[in-house]
DNA sequence: TCTTGATAGTCAAGACCGATTACTAACCGA
DNA sequence: TCGGTTAGTAATCGGTCTTGACTATCAAGA
């Protein structure tokens, strides 16, 4: 630790705390029977529904290509955490339905993950976290939309 | 757009802002001179230093390993950003020197990243903006630290 | 001076991950 | 029924991180 920079940038903050995110969420799944979830799978589980979604649904609230969901769901119905139904509405279409399996990584990820941000709220205080929490959720869906609102004029 | 989360988690958010970020700074770089630097060059790009930095450094303040240090400076160099220089104090380190193109770069990238921080302090408004950007940094240092602070009793 | 343990950097193999192109089957409106 | 669009799959490629091992050097002490 030779000398810290004073101000890092956004997009190394980002990288840094990603990273550090994973790294908690997916070894302490590994302990609580899940070893075998990688953090691509999340791409699939954080936005499953009991019911099932469809693999183009997924694919949009993820930002992954459809050809990359597609992978992950095949990973995912060997390792036994989802399963593949006929949707019966559009006979082209699959509906992406979690097992018992999946219902409980789902759960366990998501109580890891607020955990998390419990900590982070006792640290930071109620009222300093909400209004990050806030504030981060606006700056990702600005920055989303950046080709839009951003500076293309010519 | 089926039906957004009400409140996606904090990894999936962190995930959407880093590719939003990636977009639009590996994009605007591209039409700047610098079609060739790719996302994981930032782990050593951005924390350079104009006298030149050791791998080591490069690697403990990006968090990547060594060997990844060690092939990203590679590439860098082959692609003329930086050059390898010995270390006067020690003869098993080498410095990592930014060549002029790697300053143009590094100024450039940090000057795209400075515009996205003033668009988004534009549109949260400077006191919002202040608070976020310092809580964001504090939450990626302290979960950066979770195997200490966190729940490691047994 | 000689030893010993730690550190700087590299090599090589393997696992992992996302992008691209192309294709089939089914839908839907004219 | 024709034609454009959408859901999903297949196959491949290039890029990326992880792991373990190895050499050269340093630094501290007997």
């Amino acid at each position: 630790m030779t000398a810290t920079a004073p101000k890092p940038d956004l997009g190394a903050l980002t990288g840094q705390l990603m990273r550090a995110l994973q790294e908690e969420l997916f070894e302490t799944l590994g302990e609580q029977g899940h070893p075998d979830v990688r953090p691509r799978h999340g791409s699939v589980l954080a936005f499953l529904e009991p019911e099932g979604v469809r693999s183009t649904d997924l694919s949009a609230r993820s930002g992954q290509h459809k050809q990359v969901i597609g992978t992950i769901v095949d990973e995912l119905v060997s390792l036994g955490y989802v399963r593949r139904e006929p949707d019966p509405a559009d006979r082209r279409a699959k509906l992406i339905v979690p097992t018992e399996h999946g219902l409980d990584e789902i759960a366990k990820a998501r109580a890891i993950l607020a955990t998390i941000e419990q900590r982070l709220e006792h640290t930071l205080g109620e009222q300093r976290f909400a209004t990050f929490r806030e504030a981060f959720q606006e700056v990702t869906h600005l920055q989303r939309g950046w080709r839009q609102t951003g500076n293309r004029p010519a």
